[in-house]
DNA sequence: CATATTTATTAAAATTTTTTAATAAGTTTA
DNA sequence: TAAACTTATTAAAAAATTTTAATAAATATG
């Protein structure tokens, strides 16, 4: 039965653990550099290339692990290359955003096997299991994913979350709280919750623009302003999986009252939803502006992409609102790289498309309030594919956690 | 030849190198958990009873580990138990401060084999590398330390550290930097250089308040304000070295010239400097105060400590310059709360042994700048040992990088 | 283009490790 | 206090891994 069972529960003999370690380890590598060859696993592992080699053969028959051509030589014959088996693998990766959820079914290729299905829930809907259940099963029958070959579930959300225990604190009946366990019980597989701006951050550090900096940070600039942190190398969460809250952190005393409660928070200064407010306040005062033309008496379709596009046409009031903004963020992106002096920052989000209108702001406050050493070898990029990054994040965070448990 | 030689630079086969691992593995077991039973060591580096007795006979041969007693058993023989040898090996660590110098050195239990020696040097003085190697001359010979047992030089001083290139970028002079290379030059020892505050962060961890908590941070409170990270229990360095900079982090806009040029540093409203300079301030325009009383026309005698004293005796004037910088500090550390999630944070240097009289405002700041689900986990303690902390912070380290180093 | 060189793979021998069984040395319980 | 039960250690047998040698397959070179 394939992967399935637990080698906890059963008692493991020592040399059977070991070879149960080794083969996760192989599965592991092979996750991460696509195809390697016997030589290169025997090293990376630390067993003989004949161990490797039979403990390659012995995941070939369990349909894991498949050759794939040769490699490339500097003089010498030519290595078989080992990958994963492509279509023996499945996870369920599914985005909660605000009020819309997005869910697509991956193999261990990072290949999506299905398109995106989108549907309406949000964290506190009390249908939030069943609705993504039943939309896993319209992807998995629609497009004949066998299901027996789905190794878990990853939904990444909006909120406080604990992903040890699989609780999101920021739902508001606390019986709901445990969404690992609500949909664990539907689904009947491994589920695996974490903060949507972590899975993004993971996501683009296994895939995206933080790939190969082992101290990143990723800011998922939109309604809110999420982080997520790469350190040394791994996903961090905080103590409690609260980490990287830099939304709701005052950098004045004064301000707009915040919907956590307190006022000035970062999250009323420098995110879309102020971008909004203030250009529909700009429009409803007639400002001189595209904006104004294009939404008199219709303000409330104006949306965060719309003043970026004015601003990319050159609208002076478009540009100074995305300025101000980018000045906001950047304290607070400052007071991040004095702290953690980061290789690397990416920008997702919606607001990070606005590109130049909002880095070079950023950059005028990273000036202002940082040391110039530290700041000067940090690199301020965005991200090409944030709208991915999520779900990718947590499809990969779920084979890592799989391999984890795998056994023969 | 104990332990010195370079596994890299001669070739080790397979099996060599495995078990020059697994050795590296039981040393680093044992100085972490004093004493081990064979049973319990073969477990944990994952081999079995007797391939974990042979891999100990031959640590045992080298003198480096050593028989200690039997252990408790429940019900059953009891087991043999392991330990390092006490005085086989022996490093030399030494905390460089504003003006002064400590220099001490410890076996690999982490008793000090000599009293700590002080002298007067500072990072940008040009015989600071004699000056070391001097010291610690003096200790070796008048404590008959057998220098062959030593095994490395640790040294933990101010400014911002690339541990990776044992570079100071803080020293005025830029062909002093490479601390490292004059010490090793000098020792023709392995030699370790990282910055005060982390060292002191990492002795914590091992050895003081810290200990157990995976994501911890300890804050040296005194000149300016060092902040160290345990993050996913290991030290986080940042990506250049510079990680932990709140010192110089501006948390207002206006404020007093900081001697890095900006303004308002948190360095300017939260350190012992500032302390003692309102402090003397005060007393200048003889505020009443008993530190008027004793320092009234030799201001320049009063110290951080001074200021404490009198608090704790109950004058007023300087319980509130105490109330002033806990809660300028208390805003730092609300916004490392929030970005971090850690589980605890640790005071040390001058300024904590004041307690309640800082931790009351601290604790008011993070009331006002945290969300109360982040705050209310992290525990906020003083340090028991702050002015050890960073030599057994650095020696610790050491013995962790030479365990990584050994071989046969 | 054949030969030398390099690298990969396979097979057999040597070594190491694990497993199993037997013995030793304790603790718990009747 | 002796018998039953646990746990540790030792020793021998069994299994697995590494090493070495031989072979295969490619590249580089004269």
């Amino acid at each position: 039965m394939l992967l399935t069972g637990n080698i906890n529960g059963s008692k493991v003999s020592g040399n059977e653990l070991k070879k149960f370690l080794q083969k996760k380890k192989i599965l592991h590598l092979l996750y991460h550099h696509n195809t390697l060859s016997g030589t290169e696993i025997s090293n990376k592992i630390g067993v003989s290339f004949p161990t490797a080699l039979t403990l390659l053969s012995e995941l070939s028959e369990l349909k894991l692990v498949e050759t794939y051509g040769t490699g490339v030589s500097s003089g010498g014959r030519k290595p078989n290359m080992y990958r994963l088996a492509g279509n023996s693998l499945f996870v369920i990766a599914c985005e909660l955003g605000r009020y819309k959820a997005k869910i697509i079914i991956y193999n261990s290729h990072n290949k999506a096997v299905t398109p995106i299905l989108e549907f309406d829930t949000h964290i506190d809907d009390d249908e939030l299991s069943n609705k993504i259940h039943e939309n896993a099963r319209k992807l998995i029958e629609e497009y004949k994913v066998d299901e027996n070959k789905i190794l878990g579930v990853g939904v990444t959300m909006p909120g406080l979350i604990d992903e040890n225990q699989g609780i999101n604190h920021t739902i508001k009946k606390e019986e709901y709280r445990n969404v690992r366990e609500r949909l664990a019980e539907k689904f009947g597989k491994m589920v695996y919750i974490n903060n949507d701006a972590r899975m993004q951050a993971y996501g683009e550090y296994i895939f995206g623009k933080a790939k190969g900096h082992e101290n990143a940070i990723v800011i998922n600039w939109s309604w809110g302003i999420g982080l997520g942190m790469i350190i040394n190398g791994k996903l961090y969460n905080g103590s409690t999986g609260f980490a990287g809250e830099l939304s709701h952190t005052k950098f004045t005393d004064e301000g707009d009252l915040c919907i956590c409660g307190k006022r000035g928070c970062l999250e009323t200064e420098a995110s879309s939803n102020y971008l909004v407010k203030n250009a529909v306040k700009g429009v409803q005062e007639c400002v001189v502006s595209q904006l104004t033309v294009a939404f008199k008496d219709k303000e409330n379709q104006l949306h965060p992409e719309d003043v970026i596009k004015a601003a990319k046409a050159g609208d002076e009031f478009a540009i100074t609102l995305l300025n101000k903004i980018g000045l906001a963020l950047g304290k607070g992106i400052s007071f991040t790289i004095q702290l953690m002096n980061p290789e690397i920052i990416v920008l997702g989000g919606v607001i990070s498309q606005a590109n130049r209108f909002v880095l070079t702001p950023i950059q005028q406050s990273i000036n202002k309030y940082c040391l110039d050493k530290i700041s000067s070898n940090v690199k301020i990029v965005v991200s090409e594919n944030w709208e991915r990054a999520g779900l990718l994040g947590i499809s990969a965070m779920l084979f890592q956690k799989l391999f984890s448990e795998i056994h023969d």
